[in-house]
DNA sequence: GGTCAACTGGACTCGTGGTACAGTGGGAGA
DNA sequence: TCTCCCACTGTACCACGAGTCCAGTTGACC
């Protein structure tokens, strides 16, 4: 049992190091076999399929997302009480913490998985699909919150808008792949929070 | 003489097409030369390999987009002197033929590129990474241009403001693909029009 | 008539995904 | 202690796609 959970998750790990590093395609099931010491037959007893090993490291992935975020937005919380604030802060966390993971943040995935969504089944681009749809309620959510207490100077559509903190992560992350930098998200992050800032400034008197 | 530029651009007119449907890895050569109605030598004879072919099918989708991009900003340069309301109509005009080619926008191959980037060689990926840091010039020049008229109300890292034209369209792009909606990034587009707004709105005298 | 570019077509290798299945070692339960 | 089953190992095998090699064909033009 315990050894089971173990091997499993240690295909996972290896799996999502190197899916991250090179893509899903690229990773061969051999390599991914030879990183865990174990046999292929071994990786077939675990995952009926490739594609079923996308799905578990996608589920691991939203689930890890959506915890950080927790983790990010409920330590912004404790700092402060204003919405508007809270999530400032939480923006703030979020670039300082993407500076710190070079390339190995979830977005990734789901960029990745979006763009290669022919290789997988209808169940992995749902569940993908689903995670967004998520974020985009979580923060539209907190910014309807926000715009309670701080009309927007703007007319703005809060599905959109939520949508686009996702937006703003993964776009950041294609360009620090494609350029090999490493700031870029951090730096688009805190452009959208510029604009967050522009856009529930309170109202000069 | 005809002949060959015909046949080539046949490939990678049906290449295009498949690969933006279904991404690279999932376009085999045997359906390419299938739709070309051309044999598989007749392939490696225009291109030595299947890196080859993407490398090819970047030059040609960086040349459209910026061809693309020349002629959106010199339209709204016909209907505005205001580099800001140059900026504006443009954008407008980019998020309009954004919602009229669904699926089919350049950045998408940027995107898929980066996230695949393992399966080609050097080459490719510099390509890749001149073409952002292209637009991140241009961008950046008609920001400073709004700039010298209109004084940003929030200090902004130009390069980054630059950046953030490609990374809303990339980011969209993504979003559209992963939600199997489509107007995510026209919408992503027009959000970033209103931050400009924002931005270089006039200080309330 | 000869040359060359632009192919065709077939045979072959190699890597990878995936199937099938027989066997094995060890721990848990009766 | 015996039995059973989970978690594998190991091997043999198939399909398919990339890529190589190469001999031969066709049509244009000099």
């Amino acid at each position: 049992m315990e050894k089971k959970v173990d091997t499993r998750s240690r295909i996972l790990d290896i799996a999502e190091a190197a899916v991250l590093d090179k893509g899903f395609e690229a990773t061969s099931i051999e390599e991914i076999v030879a990183g865990a010491e174990i046999s292929r037959g071994g990786f077939f007893y675990h995952f009926k399929d490739k594609n079923a090993l996308a799905r578990a490291m996608l589920e691991r992935y939203i689930e890890t997302e959506d915890a950080l975020y927790d983790d990010l937005f409920a330590r912004a919380r404790e700092l402060n009480d204003d919405p508007l604030h809270n999530m400032l802060i939480g923006l703030k966390l979020l670039a300082e913490m993407l500076e710190e993971m070079p390339q190995g943040h979830p977005g990734c995935v789901i960029a990745s998985t979006a763009y290669q969504d022919r290789l997988f089944d209808e169940g992995v681009r749902e569940l993908n699909r689903q995670a967004i749809l998520g974020w985009r309620k979580r923060f539209r959510g907190m910014f309807e919150e926000i715009a309670a207490v701080y009309e927007p100077r703007e007319p703005v559509n809060m599905d959109a808008l939520g949508d686009m903190v996702s937006g703003v992560v993964e776009g950041g992350l294609v360009l620090q792949r494609a350029l090999r930098e490493h700031n870029n998200a951090s730096e688009q992050i805190m452009l959208f929070r510029t604009y967050l800032k522009l856009l529930f400034a309170p109202k000069p008197a």
